[in-house]
DNA sequence: AGCACGCCGACT
DNA sequence: GTCGGCGTGCTC
């Protein structure tokens, strides 16, 4: 048998050295060596033992045989979590098409110098993040902690149901899809529970915009110190002490965004995965890899569970649950005592203009505001764009005010300035057109801003707050909204995004949709699935306590699958009427696709280098793959930055792996490389 | 991260 | 002449 080599990434965190370094294997050390476990090398120029990771074995050698050293000895402790992380890490890295670098990066903690400290980790995180602070007037709504006393029926069979598969030894994870308020949060608390008693610890996944004061306070309220939080405000030091935390034992419950899958446990029996259909879950680094896939790779790793939940669930997830490769638990009534879901009304906007009414109100929605206004109830105002105006343009010339950087026209804020939403480029609202010297400039299109403004002309009596990127981007101003609109000081909150998702307000029994339509122009295959998650979910802030609520959409296109089945809170229907477009376009799920995008400062090589890339894969692969482009990416340019895309088509993701190999091989023998960059994703 | 090599100022 | 400053660069 020909000598063998292990490929180790040595155990020092300096970017200098974060590569692999080729070894010999002893023969006696032959049958210990794998995959992942850590050995002592000789390292440098003294030989200084140091440790490291196998990460790969195999008989060639790039590198001088003779400078090549041999392992001295394999560390005796049983599978650690290091190694784990590196296993992962691996599979990362081979799915998503990453460097080893890139996927260690992610996987492993950045290792950093901080003082310890002593408070509780709740305590610690309340003082420290601007996210939290503040939010103590928040008031938790009583039907909270009437579902910590006792599960309903319905509840009670999921987890019962969940607690005969782990015991039968059956991992096949598990799909929640229940609608809003049905008590998706107690269900996982009781698995959570089960778990626990195992003396298994748990991962608990919260997207990063719902990761709330409240949303955390619910699980210590139940868990106590045990718990322990994960967050992108805290620094890489905090993270590095967190996940030494987990490391040690001292806490068994990890609660975070994306990265808290990379928790150090020892013994993990539990995944959790809540709102699973948000886009927060992928990432946008390398390698970009979603955090369902790499939960269910993780928990398979560990024997542990994985436990998705929604309201409504992606596609792609929902897809599996159908064809049985998840669980499906269901939960369709609302667990709250005299709770009930928002009846909802779609406003044809055309119907309006006819009409003579030239407002952004549609007059059902007008009616409803005053309505609550009188009875002091509260109401939430939702537009998918912040600024004033979308785009100003010269109404001399017709042209309008672009971003010299990205091809986007600029935004108006507060009436005086112009800002580009890519690249945050920003100057004062110009005088005169730049192109023929007209002083007719004006703001087309409808933002937050516009919006606060006109609410305020139409309801003069209405308190009113705004909440969107300008005006939480100041220190507290996150916490500060929420908390002001959760004690009843303002009657009407209008916003982005943000507003819908994981805030709670029991005094709203009105929410109105201003503008249904934006997200479903987007270029993106799932602009349809996206619109109606969001329209679903603001809907769903409306009645969430005893009060009836009415969610009010105004749309252009009401025939639009996506809106009506929204307007029903039909999950059933916009799934069959989604996969029945997914599979006539070959878009995912029916299909994977791997989106290659090449950008420079240099436009034309980047054009020319996408169009070798899509030469030399047609010759290879074209007839085993469906090429589409090159084309412009949606933006083309975004800080002076020209990005081509690619996209590739195939029902089987081994033969995109393959060709994303053979590109990446055949991309660094270029001379081009270094101008530019290649990144590649996986859907 | 360590440990070499390396090219300029004040010491036996 | 040479001891030693830590600036730059490599480690399988």
């Amino acid at each position: 048998m020909a000598e063998q080599y292990a490929s180790i990434i040595i155990d020092i965190s300096h970017e200098n050295v974060d590569r692999v370094f080729q070894y010999r294997i002893p023969e006696e050390l032959l049958p210990q060596i794998r995959i992942g476990v850590q050995v002592c090398v000789p390292f440098g120029a003294g030989n200084r033992t140091r440790k490291g990771y196998v990460v790969e074995i195999g008989e060639r050698v790039d590198y001088d045989t003779a400078k090549i050293k041999t392992i001295i000895e394999v560390v005796s402790k049983s599978v650690t979590a290091g190694s784990q992380l590196i296993e992962l890490a691996w599979w990362m890295k081979e799915r998503y098409g990453s460097t080893m670098n890139q996927a260690l990066k992610t996987v492993l903690p950045v290792k950093k110098q901080v003082k310890a400290r002593n408070q509780t980790i709740v305590e610690s995180m309340v003082g420290e993040s601007d996210v939290f602070a503040g939010l103590d007037g928040a008031r938790i709504d009583e039907k909270e902690e009437l579902f910590e006393i006792a599960l309903n029926e319905k509840q009670q069979d999921i987890v019962r149901e969940f607690r005969a598969a782990y015991d039968a030894g059956d991992r096949k994870p598990c799909l929640l899809h229940g609608i809003t308020g049905s008590g998706k949060t107690e269900v996982y608390m009781a698995m959570m529970d089960e778990i626990l008693a195992q003396g298994r610890q748990v991962i608990v996944l919260i997207p990063e915009i719902a990761l709330t004061y409240q949303t955390v306070m619910r699980f210590y309220r139940r868990f106590g110190k045990r718990i322990c939080v994960m967050h992108s405000r805290l620094s890489a030091g905090e993270r590095f002490d967190q996940f030494e935390r987990a490391k040690r034992g001292e806490t068994d419950i990890m609660i975070g965004a994306r990265s808290a899958l990379f928790t150090p446990f020892s013994n993990l029996g539990l995944i959790i995965m809540d709102e699973e259909h948000e886009g927060a879950y992928k990432s946008e680094g390398a390698p970009r890899y979603h955090a369902r896939e790499v939960a269910e790779k993780l928990a398979e790793m560990n024997g542990a569970a994985f436990v998705m939940g929604s309201a409504t669930p992606s596609v792609e997830a929902y897809t599996r649950a159908k064809a049985g490769i998840y669980r499906l638990f269901t939960l369709d009534a609302r667990a709250g005592i005299g709770s009930s879901l928002a009846s909802t009304e779609v406003v044809d906007l055309r119907g309006e203009m006819q009409a003579g009414n030239k407002s952004i109100f549609s007059r059902r929605l007008q009616e409803l505001i005053a309505d609550r206004l009188a009875k002091k109830e509260q109401i939430m105002l939702f537009m998918n764009r912040r600024g004033y105006s979308s785009f100003v343009s010269c109404r001399s010339c017709g042209e309008a005010m672009k971003c010299p950087h990205c091809d986007v026209t600029l935004t108006l804020h507060n009436r005086s300035r112009l800002v580009c939403h890519y690249c945050g480029y920003a100057i004062p609202m110009p005088k005169q057109c730049p192109e023929c010297g007209s002083s007719y400039l004006a703001g087309f299109g409808i933002g937050t801003q516009k919006i606060e403004e006109l609410a305020g002309q139409m309801f003069p009596q209405a308190r009113i707050l705004r909440m969107d990127l300008d005006t939480t981007s100041r220190k507290g101003g996150h916490a500060s909204i929420l908390s002001a609109f959760a004690k009843r000081e303002a009657d009407i909150l209008i916003g982005t995004q943000m507003i819908v998702k994981g805030h709670d307000f029991p005094g709203v029994t009105l929410v109105g949709i201003l503008a249904a339509d934006v997200s479903l122009y987007a270029p993106d295959y799932r602009s349809a699935e996206r619109t109606f998650q969001l329209l679903v979910q603001a809907a769903g802030r409306a009645g969430r306590a005893a009060q009836p609520g009415i969610a009010v959409i105004q749309t252009y296109m009401p025939e639009h699958y996506s809106i009506q089945t929204a307007a029903k809170q039909d999950y059933e229907a916009f799934f069959e009427q989604e996969t029945g477009y997914r599979k006539l376009m070959h878009y995912p799920p029916s299909c994977h696709m791997l989106t290659v995008q090449i950008a420079g400062k240099d436009e034309e090589l980047a054009g020319h280098m996408m169009e070798q890339v899509q030469a030399a894969v047609q010759r290879k692969f074209g007839r085993e793959v469906m090429l589409i482009g090159p084309v412009p990416a949606p933006v083309y340019k975004v800080n002076d930055i020209y990005r081509k895309i690619l996209y590739m088509k195939q029902e089987n993701y081994d033969i995109l792996i393959r060709i994303q190999k053979y590109v990446q091989e055949r991309w660094d023998e270029t001379e081009s490389c270094k101008k530019l960059t290649i990144q590649y994703d996986f859907s």
